[in-house]
DNA sequence: CGACATGTTGAACCTCATCAACCGACGTGG
DNA sequence: CCACGTCGGTTGATGAGGTTCAACATGTCG
């Protein structure tokens, strides 16, 4: 059985997670991951596939232990904000609430480990450890929304967009876990379309794309692909971010 | 001694308190209370005056009691935004971080019942409902802040401003306890000064005053004064706000 | 090959920022 | 007591940054 544990017996899922002390389920062990073990179900998502919807009940959560997640949120009218790209360690839904806050889809191919609410709620109830790693976490993405709001609010167009690729540097380099020498380029990924990009910053894809080839044309990044860059100067790129 | 309990002795501090059941401490009680009440300080801060700043060292925490209070980022070239205000029975300072992550101050005078950090920090470990209880006040801060990049990202000026005023009558509305009759024009406090609730919607001061005259023309708000309006009809603010 | 999605570029337009003047309230000092 | 400066707010004229609309390029998939 893979939910007992000893020397000598097949490891659980959660034990051999990736993510598995980075995430809030880095708070348990033995026999109480064993228990939260025996609620998570994995789950492979494609890119652009939902995860879940506003509107929607809240019936799981979920960690993302692979790709990219985007949070959105839509006026009546259509009009769309993305409110938060997810990474590796990130947690996903809101604990204590009948509906979803936002809708969730991943933004490239992605892998998510998810508990049903109800089950995973009963789980911080009786371990106060998982719940300080959910406040934790909680926490860090509030400062994160809050950094969000000063740029939404205050910065131009050219800082939005390059703030956006610094924050995609910094993402990278943490889950990558690569170091770049001096003098390296180091090379990134785009998780997001034009569009969803000017959904991000409050801006539209012309705007976005404007401001990606001035970037470009001052030699601040490099475009190998739409999807890929390269920095030659990090500190650059934070200057014009702000 | 006033943190004793039982038939007969002097209530402490915290069991008068007039938003003991809402705020985060409405988790203790008894003898746990009387731990929270040991190092809580109440202090009264007049408008204007700064609470904490970014930059300092984060050292206590507090309720804000009454009053509103304002907290603000600024760049380093010295545009502002205000990521936030804080009523009556919401929760003030980070948690578990060496340093502040906003500027606070008074918008009005206010009350605010402070803890140093660490010992708070203490309380939370040893008493699981108090970090429960934290955990739902970020969780809906962090809702808030979501729902308020929407604004900034995408919503007119029109529509900033009516939003705004529209938060303000709802919270108004929560604090107050105030029933509004049909037929019945409600009135309300704007906290902030002009130049604020632009540093609050991502516009102008310019721009906040057209905006307001402009609702005030369409007789969709009415204005006492600077600071008081009052609305005949909340579901047409509703409608503009979108 | 054509249809479609995604991204770039150009031109015109518009919302909001900027700059400046003005107004009333308030406090201070001659 | 009134002139004066200051502060918060409003209003007007002008302009820039970003949106909108449209065309075009590129890549992909049936």
């Amino acid at each position: 059985m893979s939910m007992e544990l000893g020397i000598g017996t097949k490891l659980s899922r959660c034990e051999t997670c990736s993510i598995r002390h980075q995430a809030v389920c880095g708070a348990l062990t033995g026999p109480e991951l064993a228990r939260l073990n025996q609620i998570a179900k994995p789950r492979k998502v494609a890119a652009g596939q939902t995860i879940m919807s506003d509107e929607d009940p809240a019936t799981f959560l979920a960690n993302v232990v692979s790709g990219v997640v985007k949070l959105s949120k839509t006026l009546p009218d259509g009009r769309q904000q993305v409110i938060g790209l997810l990474f590796s360690p990130d947690f996903l839904g809101r604990v204590f609430n009948e509906t979803n806050p936002y809708f969730a889809e991943a933004a490239v191919d992605s892998e998510i480990c998810s508990f049903p609410r109800k089950q995973f709620e009963a789980l911080l109830d009786e371990f106060p450890g998982l719940e300080h790693r959910l406040l934790e976490h909680t926490l860090s993405e509030l400062d994160s929304a809050r950094e969000w709001m000063v740029l939404l609010g205050r910065k131009t167009a050219q800082e939005k967009v390059a703030s956006f690729l610094l924050l995609l540097a910094n993402r990278s380099l943490i889950t990558g876990c690569h170091h770049i020498q001096p003098g390296e380029e180091a090379s990134f990924e785009l998780p997001l379309s034009r569009n969803d990009i000017a959904d991000y910053l409050g801006l539209t894809v012309e705007t976005v794309s404007r401001q990606i080839t001035r970037l470009k044309s001052a030699n601040v990044i490099n475009l190998v692909d739409n999807r890929h860059f390269t920095v030659p100067d990090l500190d650059r790129l934070r200057d014009i971010a702000g």
